[in-house]
DNA sequence: TAGATTGTTAATCGATTAACAATC
DNA sequence: TAGATTGTTAATCGATTAACAATC
């Protein structure tokens, strides 16, 4: 039997989804219909329906959903109940930051080691783990020995595809790149890209766009769906 | 004369090729056409041509798109023409790791102070300005007297919507958030999120969904288009 | 049972791709 | 002019929304 494919839209909802089950459980709520969720959440209630059912009947005719359980069928699918150890290439500002993020670890993401080219940082710490040199059998040996998965890239855009493709010759299978540049990698390896600037364009954009608008308009919307 | 409104797919779109552009410009290049960029971008010309076409003509027919003015018209769409004066709440790690990256600046978009609860940080400096108490007063001075538009936001979910509201009522219309919160704001006000355990999350989830789909069906494909 | 709400099919909407006439 | 390539319309594809039968 053909498995459909999950599209990226629908993917790209799941953590949202997660994230309000996970406060609605927190506050006490077990059950919750596809309706109430979508006034909360702001979305359809057929999106969600739709959404949910790419995996299967999560809920109940009549009753709604259970928060617990969708809660952790989601998890599931997003691979929230596997743990992932993580390699962080680059320990410069931003890469320390991400390293001390104490909630990615919550999710089962962990930190295992970090490299860096900068002899100043060799054998300090960050985040609880060591920083070692950019060396290729290091980080060969250590990507095999503490089965890393993912690789956490927080270096200049430069040397980003040289070290990405290292990487993957040594096994990593996902790359969380923060460098702003396209990596072309086989199509068996995921790259989840955070541009950050092009976020800020985006923002940048959207302010511009709004104040011209308002300025010809004059009016003021008290809709804010859409910033959700 | 009705101005079509641009949708949020095309705009997503004009970072990369700002950025490609950006790059085609530096190496000299001053001419390219939909079909070379397509293939240089791995997306399809058509596309880039119905994008571009959103704003106006920006290309000649014989002869396709001048770099250099592509690439000025599309930082103009992109309001990169403006500086933009931001605020940074919340001095963490995150916060500091922003405020010292160079390349925003580059771009237009400069701090001109921060804010944290913290009276450890208070009266230091981080990436070139002064760490402020968040105090509501000091806030609201500081936001006018800058002429602060956008609100780079890296403080605790719990306490990020509260502040939001507060920013806004103080003439904020930007707000570049990082906390993993929605931010309910009126609709003059524009939001940027950067969820990023919900990049993480995704990341998860194409891995999981590819290596059980290559231990499934064997093969390896070296198809790498969808990972740019 | 009657009421509620899902799962799912059908209708609509929007975005992407293809095609080609306009034109440089 | 002939060739190339855009701008733009038309066709296709996919995603969202609406509707309702199934069922708890």
């Amino acid at each position: 039997m053909e498995e459909k494919e999950i599209s990226q839209a629908v993917i790209g909802r799941l953590p949202r989804y997660y994230r309000y089950l996970g406060e609605l459980k927190m506050s006490g709520v077990d059950r919750i219909s596809s309706r109430e969720l979508s006034k909360l959440m702001h979305v359809t209630a057929s999106q969600i329906r739709q959404d949910f059912n790419n995996f299967g009947g999560f809920g109940q005719q009549g009753y709604g959903y259970n928060v617990g359980f969708l809660y952790e069928e989601i998890g599931k699918i997003l691979g929230l109940d596997n743990d992932h150890n993580m390699i962080l290439i680059g320990a410069g500002h931003l890469g320390q930051a991400l390293i001390n993020y104490m909630n990615f670890r919550n999710r089962g993401f962990f930190f295992r080691g970090a490299f860096d080219v900068n002899p100043d940082l060799w054998g300090k710490e960050a985040g609880g783990v060591k920083i070692y040199p950019c060396d290729d059998e290091k980080m060969k040996k250590f990507i095999a020995d503490e089965k890393i998965d993912i690789a956490v890239l927080c270096i200049p855009k430069t040397q980003a595809p040289a070290i990405a493709g290292k990487l993957v010759s040594y096994g990593i299978r996902g790359i969380w790149n923060f460098a702003h540049v396209d990596l072309p990698v086989p199509d068996d390896v995921q790259v989840e890209n955070v541009h950050l600037s092009d976020s800020l364009m985006k923002l940048s954009y959207n302010l511009r766009r709004h104040t011209s608008e308002t300025a010809k308009n004059g009016k003021k919307s008290e809709d804010w769906d859409r910033n959700l």
